[in-house]
DNA sequence: TTCCAGGCCATCT
DNA sequence: AGATGGCATGGA
């Protein structure tokens, strides 16, 4: 393999052990990267950025000055002690399981308005096609950004501001129906100041919860993605149709059980690292139903 | 063709 | 509180 040396590129190798960055970038907490072969690309903030995998770490390539990089090691939760946190779980089968398939799955600490947008955009869809709007959206309305030489141009996810100045009728071009006028004013009232998200990180989950959920298109379970993904409450636990299965079925014998009655056991069942095992078991739900008659599209 | 997708919301009892 | 239907679009 012939390696070039390239200018326009810099590179770090992140130590970092027990990580599953595979796991990590492709179990829906986020919608922008793309796998390539064994490596990932994707954007962070106005980073375009390249992934490798090795056994003493990640390898990080950007284009442009990285800085002292710590963008990056925040963003994937490097630093974390995963052992600490796992011991802090619930002793249940299937969520041993779970993590035994998954191991190094990480929780990731995305920019919360990206993070909350794209959550607005995924309710009632496929994740596939999640990505494929957010994409789009990205491409029309976000800043080109720099690319190493030889690479597809990127883009940065829009500011609010950005989205706030869009018609309706021009978001639903992009094939967003009816969740266009829940991103649109969303995104004024983000953009003029009615909430501020990065201010929720020095309330209570509950109150955070409670501001975020005066969005227009966010309830619950948006809320709790935007808080556990977004805004670092780890013990955030939403529960969408594929958790909800699988707590009725390994945790409530198989009976019907009301989501509220759900929601309400996760809070009081899974402990300040709770969302550790909500994504552990979303995951590990989702890619043993691709091993049956079904498949599953990432 | 029919069903479902990391739900939310308005509108009923 | 709890249940029901509508909502856009696309993949399976």
């Amino acid at each position: 393999v012939v390696s070039i040396e390239r200018t326009d590129c810099a590179k770090r190798l992140i130590g970092v052990r027990d990580y599953n960055l595979h796991a990590t970038l492709d179990s829906g907490q986020t919608f922008r990267w793309t796998r390539e072969n064994d490596a990932w690309t994707g954007v962070i903030g106005r980073r375009w950025i390249h992934l490798q995998p090795l056994n003493t770490g990640i390898l990080a390539t950007t284009a442009g000055a990285p800085g002292d990089w710590k963008w990056l090691t925040t963003y994937l939760q490097t630093a974390v002690d995963l052992d600490r946190i796992l011991t802090t779980l619930p002793v249940h089968p299937y969520l041993s399981d779970a993590v035994r398939a998954h191991r190094g799955l990480r929780l990731l600490r995305q920019e919360p308005w990206e993070c909350l947008a794209s959550f607005i955009l995924s309710s009632n869809k496929q994740i596939r096609h999640i990505k494929t709007i957010v994409q789009r959206l990205c491409e029309v309305y976000g800043d080109p950004i720099v690319t190493p030489e030889g690479r597809p141009p990127a883009w940065a996810f829009p500011r609010a501001e950005q989205i706030a100045r869009v018609g309706e009728s021009d978001l639903r071009a992009l094939g967003m129906g009816f969740r266009a006028p829940y991103l649109l004013q969303t995104a004024e009232k983000i953009a003029n100041g009615e909430c501020v998200l990065e201010e929720l990180h020095d309330q209570s989950i509950a109150e955070a919860r409670a501001a975020l959920m005066t969005l227009p298109g966010v309830g619950r379970k948006i809320a709790d993605c935007a808080l556990l993904f977004g805004l670092g409450f780890d013990e955030a636990f939403p529960v969408d149709i594929w958790v909800m299965n699988v707590l009725q079925t390994h945790w409530f014998r198989g009976k019907k059980t009301s989501l509220r009655n759900l929601i309400r056991f996760a809070e009081t069942s899974f402990g300040p690292y709770g969302g550790y095992a909500q994504q552990y078991l979303f995951h590990f739900a989702r890619t043993r139903y691709t091993g049956s008659s079904k498949t599953i599209a990432t």
